[in-house]
RNA sequence: GGAAAGGUGGCCGAGUGGUUUAAGGCGACGGUCUUGAAAACCGUUGUGGGUCUAUGGCUCACCGUGAGUUCGAAUCUCACCCUUUCCGCCA
């Protein structure tokens, strides 16, 4: 959520973002009117409120029954007139309530500005996009020829999109798990197991509601909905709490899976375990200051690139622009790696500065200094990474001529073998 | 799922309709005293909103959450949430 002070005072600021993110300016109007509105009301309130506190505490000390009915019927005046004012002022503030929480965050002045996806940078590309000196399966051949995926019998189950991991397939991302945690857990964040199912509330705190009701799933008696990813737990994680500064930075990551209602268009990333309902991803997340919120991103794209060096695998590092980085994020680097069965690069991590928006909306502060007044945090999210995509990165490189697969070497100790092989 | 007891500031804890402007204590911070420290004593010590002559003043709200009763609610009523203990069930 934007500060209501900043929107008020330089609203122009707010309508460049907006445009720069080819949202609509429309509410902005509203916003500023119903926040003049608000204050008006809120004043009015306020002098009868208080008119009415005085008068009730004189009526407690009075002797004269006369004087004291008498006051007490005009205080019942005053009452009704309070009730009928907040009424109206309930009613201004969730209208604005619900514009101001429908805003994205301000751009970072580092982000590209532009209209589509083709105005996202492209920083470095760490590797060659090599190719195995053979033709290239994609995954969704080498999995079932290895009896590792089961696209079949997953949509028996569930649907489409959704498929069975069996053997080695099933260990392998559970090898990757375990070791993504713990290489983030020595790079100084600290593990944690989080609930997958948590109440709307904490979904606004953390940026999805109002705006990605769609894409959720949830509970239909019950207050409960499925994450869409960890970062959803994890923002809240210190929500409503004032934290000391030497408590900052906070460092976690977490292992969840994650549940996304997905709209995709008919026909598009169909073939393979590339985008499902379900999914498993390894995530990372920081509290900080404002001061050090710069150096943390940067910090935490380094953390996420190590997992992408440590597997072997070619990736590249995108700068978003405007209109593709994420409703909470300020600025936004994605890595993705490069898959030659698919011949495609794939986005495995987006790492994400928010800024106090997030911190606002679950209202996360820290005291700068003892006495000092409190400020919001800065949160910071990247994904270290999303599994399935790794999975296919590491199946369609570390393929050989025989459809057998390489392991990685970090990953040999957790599979338990050097070489994927079909099963006789 | 059933029964009972509870939820008050950073923490403990008093408070059953109006000197409560939330007592008292602990902790923390500042000061006095001291060579220094401790002790003692004095003072300060929440969050958010609004407003103004703006490092401060005034004001409104906040005692689990939300409604209600009342001139006036931490206190009374209702619903819900959570915690603890006991019983049942279960991995």
């Amino acid at each position: 959520m934007l500060d209501i002070n900043l929107i008020r005072t330089q609203p122009e600021l707010v309508r460049l973002a907006l445009n720069n993110r080819c949202e609509s300016t429309t509410s902005l109007d509203g916003i500023l009117a119903l926040d003049v509105q608000r204050r008006e009301i809120l004043k009015q309130s306020e002098v009868l409120r208080g008119t009415r506190n005085t008068v009730s505490k004189e009526i407690g000390k009075m002797k004269d029954p006369a004087q004291r009915d008498a006051k007490i019927a005009e205080m019942r005046g005053v009452g009704d007139q309070i009730t009928a004012i907040e009424v109206d002022l309930k009613r201004v503030e969730d209208q604005l309530d619900a514009l101001t929480m429908a805003l994205p965050n301000i751009p970072d002045e580092r982000t590209p500005v532009g209209p589509t996806e083709d105005f996202n940078v492209v920083l470095r590309t760490e590797g060659e996009p090599r190719d195995p000196g053979f033709p290239a399966k994609p995954h969704w051949e080498l999995g079932p020829a290895l009896g590792l995926i089961d696209f079949e019998r997953g949509v028996k189950l569930s649907g489409t999109r959704f498929y069975v991991l069996y053997d080695l397939g099933a260990r392998l991302q559970r090898a990757l798990i375990a070791w993504m945690l713990d290489v983030h857990t020595q790079q100084g964040y600290r593990e944690a197991y989080l609930p997958f199912m948590v109440k709307q509330q904490t979904l606004f705190a953390a940026g999805q509601l109002p705006k990605f009701k769609d894409n959720l799933y949830h509970d239909a008696e019950e207050d409960f909905w499925m994450v869409p990813t960890a970062e959803v737990p994890l923002t809240n994680l210190h929500g409503g709490e004032i934290l000391t500064a030497e408590q900052l930075p906070l460092h976690y990551c977490a292992y969840t899976p994650c549940f996304r209602r997905e709209k995709m268009k008919a026909g598009s990333d169909v073939r393979g375990i590339k985008r499902g309902h379900q999914f498993d991803k390894v995530e990372m997340y920081k509290f900080c200051t404002p001061e050090t919120s710069d150096a943390e991103l940067e910090q935490m794209r380094e953390d996420a690139e190590a997992i992408c060096k440590g597997l072997g695998l070619t990736y590249r590092i995108k700068l978003l622009c405007t209109s593709d980085i994420g409703f909470n994020a300020r600025i936004t680097y994605d890595i993705e790696v490069w898959a030659p069965g698919c011949q495609e690069w794939l986005e495995v991590s987006s790492v994400s500065n928010c800024g106090d928006f997030q911190a606002r909306r679950a209202n996360v502060k820290y005291r700068p200094q003892a006495g000092a007044k409190v400020e919001f945090v800065h949160t910071l999210n990247g994904s270290g990474l999303a599994l399935p995509r790794t999975m296919i990165a590491i199946m369609e490189n570390y393929q050989q001529a025989d459809g057998s697969i390489v392991v990685p070497e970090v990953l040999r100790g957790f599979v338990g073998t050097d070489v994927i092989r079909p099963r006789v």
